[in-house]
DNA sequence: TTGTACGCGTTATCAA
DNA sequence: TTGATAACGCGTACAA
């Protein structure tokens, strides 16, 4: 027993097991794999010989000779968050159970961006990406070539299958629920980056609903740290909105310390709700008004309809969009005991 | 302009390449990568036909003819709370930067965890995994081939590299500003399950500085939900212990979720602290004294370690213990204005 | 400066 | 039931 491994460099090949057990190399696959006719015998003498030699098919010889590579991918911006994440968790899930595994790529911060996907695709059977992650002309690139695609929080695009969480209608009820606290003065905080995007299909929601009555203002990031030094500028000034409806949860809890910092009280100085219902929303003080999103199930969702385009199970349904739901709690204003 | 790509199946290989350009597979190769003289008008005629042809090389074959993955895995539990998350982001950022793909393996509640291992284990370089997610006698079959291995929150382990935060001190130096506080009666929560493993290294410096005083008390996992409804029981009844020491952040919240439930406060009522300083940490109320770890650092440097393991760099350190920090905040009872 | 030809580790076809 | 052997796509000595 020498403790040498399969991997590429240097490892156990098929022959030194075929040697081993006296046989050719294509009987050991066979025995491996289960293909073909194999006496019992003989499948004892190979699997003896595999145990002892620890042997492992190399992934690159396998993968040159299937023509696959039993790998897909995943494109994000990052990690910090628990929103990537979750979807991330999703997309492992069950991409790991249907037997591939999952290659990521963060873009955040990182050059040439067009290359690491390139990288990225050829060693993939097919690739997750998120919207906004990847510069246009890339996506374009991609859904060019014969890769299996699916775009995750993306708009319908032709030759691509596309998978988003509603936004619109949700954006709309939240709003609608917003001005039945008799709020007047809002402010749209995490304004949109590009058109079509998850957070401008909020916006367009909301505005849809409020018109005038809201304003638009740009974040540096989605982030907490983002949401928070906005929001003391926001808040701390004159005119201070009566409701701060952000793009995200990370940036309410930012207005949330915010206000805390400016002594200001939420939700009665003024309202703030998010998106995404992250763990974190529940446990805010106040407990955050969002809309939940099934996070999770958009990544598990990709992942069966990656899947489905591998294996060529004839065109799907390019566009699917997965119901969310507000969830109120005490950010947005004061509800009556046992109401809602 | 056809779109196809050069993924393994059906993709544009090297031949077409060279065809199109009039030049053999050999001189293609050369002016892809830089190796070898080629002439100027030549390397012209190559590119071009890659740029028509969308030519990428094949991952698999390249694999196989280099000897190599160019590609590092990483295996851990799962990705729900922020700690892992924050590792693996520091993991990516740097085997992204050293040229290498990222292969994500997470092992929670998935069953032949060796199988899955292996598999892993075939289609990369080298592998980083955290200690407590796989079995003993895998992580010895890992030790015993000879794929690189890092092994993240682990106690030293011969013929493996290992890299861990300092527990230890830090957890004297948490008791010893608690007993500071003037509380004398202790629970541990989320008791460690394995001896050696980073929250069984917190639990004995703890327990050197507290002695008798302090009480273990398991949870069912390390996370909100689980140390809310441990703290519910044990807040509850009779005998409520005057500070609760968590075994990491999340445990934490989910502590102080709970006091606010009982209508007990914190620390007034019962002191708490975490560990791990996650952002959701700062951002808790009161703010939760907690042992800062380097999170990122900690998968940067499992990256790093990795890599000249695998460019065979010599034998490296076996071990090494990153620098943790005590953050005090207001969870663990009061402060004098201006002091800590 | 360029091309031929072999090797990398599998799978799978076709004879035997 | 088994064994030669031809792909698979690429890198690279070696020869020209």
């Amino acid at each position: 027993m020498d403790g040498r491994d399969a991997s590429v460099p240097g490892g156990v090949t098929i022959y030194e097991v075929a040697r081993r057990a006296g046989v050719s190399i294509a009987t050991v696959s066979r025995a491996l794999r289960g293909t073909g006719p194999v006496a019992a015998d003989t499948r004892e003498k190979v699997l003896r010989a595999v145990e002892e030699l620890r042997f492992t098919p190399s992934r690159a010889g396998v993968s040159l000779a299937e023509g696959r590579h039993a790998a897909n991918g995943i494109v994000f911006p990052n990690l910090s968050g628990p929103y990537f994440a979750e979807v991330l968790i999703g997309y492992e899930e069950v991409t790991s159970e249907l037997g591939r595994s999952v290659v990521i790529l963060s873009t955040k911060g990182r050059e040439p961006v067009r290359d690491l996907v390139r990288e990225l695709a050829g060693r993939v059977d097919g690739l997750a990406v998120f919207g906004s992650t990847v510069p246009g002309d890339v996506v374009g690139e991609l859904v060019a070539s014969s890769l299996p695609l699916v775009l995750i929080s993306h708009a319908p695009r032709p030759g691509a299958v596309t998978l988003r969480s509603e936004n619109s209608e949700a954006a709309r009820a939240l709003a609608i629920h917003l001005r039945g606290h008799g709020h007047r003065r809002f402010v749209f905080l995490g304004a949109p980056y590009a058109t079509g995007d998850d957070v401008d299909e909020r916006w367009q929601g909301v505005r849809a609903v409020l018109g005038d009555a809201v304003e638009p203002v740009a974040t540096a990031e989605y982030t907490v740290e983002s949401g928070y030094q906005a929001a003391l500028a926001l808040l701390g000034g004159a005119g201070r909105p009566e409701a701060v409806i952000c793009s995200d949860d990370e940036v309410a809890l930012g207005v949330i310390l915010a206000a805390e910092r400016l002594g200001l009280s939420v939700p009665h100085d003024v309202a703030v709700t998010g998106w995404d219902d992250i763990m974190a929303a529940r446990h805010a003080r106040p407990g955050l008004t969002t809309v939940r999103q099934p996070m999770r199930e958009l990544g598990a969702q990709a992942a069966r309809a990656l899947d489905r385009l591998i294996d060529g199970a004839g065109l799907e349904r390019s566009h699917r969009t997965l119901g969310t739901e507000l969830v109120v709690r005490d950010s947005c204003g004061p509800h009556p005991p046992g109401g809602q």
